[in-house]
DNA sequence: CCAAAAGTGTTTCCTTTACACCCATGC
DNA sequence: GCATGGGTGTAAAGGAAACACTTTTGG
């Protein structure tokens, strides 16, 4: 049956299908986001998001997970991955006609990043350097990781997105860190800590002492992130961060 | 300089790339969906969304609106289109390995749907018939569909989006009654005036009369879009009403 | 003991909600 | 006049912000 109406490949115009990764990960309470530097022409010697081609067989987020591996090193592991968004202007690639599916990562600790295949190496590059100029990116990455924050901003705004940037198990301190880290402002620990509690989101882990007692003060208790609900509108901040 | 670094055609593998829309559209106070009947194999007879192959040297939004006016005959005109997603497990089309970049659609008033193309011939679903199963879609387009509900009330939530289903003069009651109808949910006239008038996406139009009187009651003001503050997060509702 | 981080309580202030009321028009 | 929808005022209820305070650890 499927012989009935399959298409012969000069119907359509053939197109290179790409896929890109923006991850981003805190380290030094800095936002960074993992760049590689291109290895060969065009834009050899600039930094650009990992990626490559999407092989014919091959789902699109495999495809990112397998583009990722392959040119930093970095596994999934622990980390949340979802779509930006397709980028496909004609002559956003000087070599031919690409359209690029791009993702979203965010992830706690990531190995040191190697290079491979088109990257000469990989780095956790602060987000900063990029955003003020100071990096700048081959193609048209500079407006795609502009995108990326652009979403990444506003999701950790009104879900509990924010919790990938800790490892499975986290403190709410830890938590709190991470969105004074975004937002390079304080926030009340004992309002966060109510917000917290109230958030349907989170569950206190049991099964270990619970209290592990690594720091200075009081031992804070361990939470888990319900993942299924991790697209679920339940901001954790009441008023949105930006507007304060 | 640019042969340097040419691709041949042979180092990566051809998709087929098309895209297809989703437009939503107020009638009859019912949210509804521009659905195309099949006219070709595979699911023939079937309904589903709008599209068909980008060209290769078109771009992607150019071809939402292209692929939207030959199966449909509706032109743009006052309308907000975003990109949605894309769409592009291996095995999602029969007749070969097709990715799809979906664009969400928002208009006001469509002239009548007629058929072309692929398209025996164009319709508005009600949204509710395809959501219940009374309609089933070809493809992945339930799926597709799905996704694209979720976004469009998210949106509307939080954005002043709601408005692209009025057309470019709209009152505050006709702003209200989109509301009313996505949801189901009557809302209180006097307290959605007051979360409108301190929304600074809206200003009054003042150029005619202002007052064209052409109801019951008395004659309301006239407001506009500022269509550049379409994305940011300046909501209408206080608290979402999905949680009311 | 002190310092530091976790976590709780409480008061003040601001926003949202509900609803009463006035305004301007068609009939 | 009266019905209808536009638009304003206001008081009560609810929630957020600020901050004082208690708890539990390391040194």
């Amino acid at each position: 049956m499927e012989q009935d109406f399959r298409y012969d490949s000069a119907s359509y115009p053939p197109f290179a299908v790409t896929v890109d990764v923006a991850l981003f990960t805190l380290r030094g309470d800095r936002l960074r986001v993992l760049l590689v530097e291109r290895a060969e022409n065009p834009y050899k010697g600039s930094w650009a998001l990992p990626g490559g081609f999407v092989r014919i067989d091959e789902d699109l987020a495999q495809a990112a997970a397998r583009e990722l591996a392959e040119e930093t090193g970095v596994q999934g592991g622990h980390a949340h991955v979802e779509q930006l968004g397709t980028y496909g202007t004609p002559d956003r690639d000087p070599r031919m006609r690409v359209v690029t599916v791009v993702y979203l990562g965010i992830a706690a600790e990531i190995g040191a990043p190697v290079g491979g295949g088109d990257a000469a190496h990989a780095e956790l590059k602060s987000v900063d350097a990029v955003e003020c100029g100071e990096i700048r990116l081959a193609f048209d990455h500079q407006e795609i990781l502009g995108d990326a924050l652009e979403r990444l901003r506003a999701k950790l705004e009104y879900t509990a997105l924010a919790a990938m940037f800790c490892g499975p198990r986290f403190t709410i301190g830890e938590l709190r860190s991470v969105y004074e880290a975004v937002w390079k402002k304080r926030l009340d620990p004992g309002n966060f800590q109510r917000g917290f509690r109230e958030n349907p989101c989170f569950a206190p882990c049991d099964d270990p002492p619970a209290n592990p007692a690594s720091g200075r003060g009081r031992p804070a208790t361990q939470w888990y992130l319900n993942v299924s609900a991790i697209n679920r509108p339940v901001p954790l901040l009441a008023k949105p961060l930006a507007m304060r």
